[in-house]
DNA sequence: CAGGAGTGTCGAAGCGCTTCGACAACGGGC
DNA sequence: GCCCGTTGTCGAAGCGCTTCGACACTCCTG
């Protein structure tokens, strides 16, 4: 089933059918029509191979996507579906990528032209695969946002506007004792960048408006521990931030088993909406939109179109009732 | 830099440069010294799409993966890293499909000839892609095994095992009043392999050893409803066995709320290990053996090898203390 | 030492598609 | 009625690789 049975089908040559296909050049409608009638009556699909050595083009994009101890599987997932199914809606398949290939794998991809670009997640500050991916050419897209981002694109919620933007709505219920419970030391050891950034925006933002507050790295195992610590430690806090899905159940299990839990201790999460537990005042992680953002500048870039640059997207807070003046 | 470049390089034709690279011919070993070190010098990489117009071959496979909300995303993604891991060091990579795209997914991945074969998970007893794949002649392979398995290759844990091994376990401690809490509802309802096997090898192990039984399907909200009825209606219940990952925790959450825990109630848990809260007794469920296989199963079949057929891992208990004598 | 059986290499023919240049056919403008 | 610009279509030349048949050798075997 080739191009030239559909040719001869519809009484015309292969590279008008070429031309119906792509649209690159004018074809009269009755052409038109006759020709897609023999696409559909013989059930004729291109050859991709063909295709992408001909026309240089895969219809192929690569997604590296984080599979580490510490990066919360669900919330991964819920990027590199968005990023499958709008790389659908532009007519684009995924090739799936593991972090463990690293640099290499996308050299491999990029020198058999196997993909027309990628997407890579979990972006450190001084990620390996950045000078790699300027030195390919190939179009490339980071959800996330490295130290040094020149003739980078990149796209990812503004971190540091979440973190403060916590704190402001801590600190406009009139709070002044709070506690940042972040990701999982690992995390900030290798300088994975929404993790350093929502930080230091709590961080700036607690200075900023008078604050006493500490930070501290979890993991789901220690965050009983943590829990305890700060209870401890911080007697008067009233008010948590957590930035740490998997540990969000644990550690509030573990306040409310000191007595305390909202309206008494106000706490709020950073993440995707539908993986916030229920009644959690949150600062959504938009993954769906990222993904698909993610895609959409992919593909342009693919099209030789847009500048590199860095977007971030403004965060914001759905109130859920688990934060309240302090008493 | 195509593959030109290197014969000239190493002073041979194209096609050896080619027959050094497939070993599909005998080359003498101070040419294929030579060839090899044109490749690194030049850093050749063959151009994919050409190598699959010509040799029918794109060394990708597709993986179908299920998203849906009754699937536990983390035991789907240990699936889906080990068949890419084990796809790489059979030099394959791999194309990701979403449950989303169903038959049609397949229908056009295997028409345009962008993979060699596929690797479908999460299917159904009467899964709606299970007629398409026999009428693609793209070979495949299941993880899972549907209720007509003609002319299919398929890989599992033999989930029936799994459920009666359970059961055994429980009885030969003496238990005689046990219950199965499993999938969520939708997941019977769609009737997927593993739910439906594991049950029924639970439900035959209890008629066979003479064991008081019941099964209830359950969800993470569901799971404190599940514990408060079970302890309401069934008093004497000494064990219980849970084949539902995010349910775990907070169904013994509630169970030790009322006061029952090991070793006064046993409990155990089909599962992949390293998902398991720690101390709980578990049947494994190998996820990245059984991805390995697969990947091994389907990469035999594209090379013409292997007999379709239907692979059940034989499931093994670890006894990590949550379970004991009735007392 | 002729004939035959390997062994190693090459040239050329595709694989199925895209795309470039060419060129009819057709209308308008003058 | 002539020239020119459009518009729609075609033929042919690749894209870079694999593979088949051919062929020149070398090495046995009888």
């Amino acid at each position: 089933m080739r191009i030239s049975d559909v040719a001869r089908h519809a009484g015309v040559s292969p590279s008008t059918v070429s031309y119906v296909l792509s649209g690159k050049r004018s074809i009269s409608e009755s052409t038109t029509r006759r020709v897609r009638e023999s696409i559909e009556a013989l059930g004729y699909q291109p050859h991709a191979g063909a295709r992408s050595l001909a026309s240089r083009r895969t219809s192929v994009i690569a997604l590296v996507v984080p599979l580490r101890d510490d990066v919360h599987v669900p919330v991964a997932m819920r990027f590199a579906v968005s990023v499958v199914t709008a790389a659908r809606t532009h007519d684009h398949d995924v090739l799936l990528l593991t972090q463990g290939e690293g640099p290499d794998g996308l050299r491999r991809v990029a020198g058999s032209a196997m993909v027309d670009g990628v997407i890579v997640m979990d972006v450190e500050a001084d990620d390996a695969r950045v000078p790699v991916l300027r030195s390919l050419g190939l179009p490339s897209v980071l959800i996330g946002v490295p130290e040094d981002t020149e003739a980078l694109t990149c796209i990812d919620l503004d971190f540091s506007a979440a973190g403060a933007l916590c704190v402001d709505h801590l600190a406009d219920l009139g709070h002044t004792d709070v506690a940042f419970v972040g990701q999982p030391p690992s995390v900030y050891e290798r300088r994975t960048g929404f993790a350093e950034r929502t930080l230091a925006g709590f961080e700036a933002a607690v200075a900023r408006r008078g604050l006493r507050a500490t930070s501290h790295p979890c993991t789901p195992e220690s965050a009983r521990h943590v829990a305890d610590a700060l209870q401890r430690e911080r007697p008067d806090l009233t008010g948590v931030i957590v930035h740490n899905e998997p540990s969000v159940g644990p550690l509030l299990d573990a306040f409310a088993e000191h007595g305390r839990s909202a309206p008494e201790l106000s706490a709020l999460v950073i993440g995707p909406s539908p993986l916030v537990p229920q009644p959690l005042t949150s600062v959504d992680l938009p993954a769906e939109e990222l993904g698909g953002r993610a895609v959409r500048l992919l593909v342009d870039k693919i099209d030789g179109l847009g500048e590199p640059g860095v977007t971030l997207l403004e965060p914001g807070l759905t109130d859920r009732g688990s934060t309240a003046h302090r008493t």
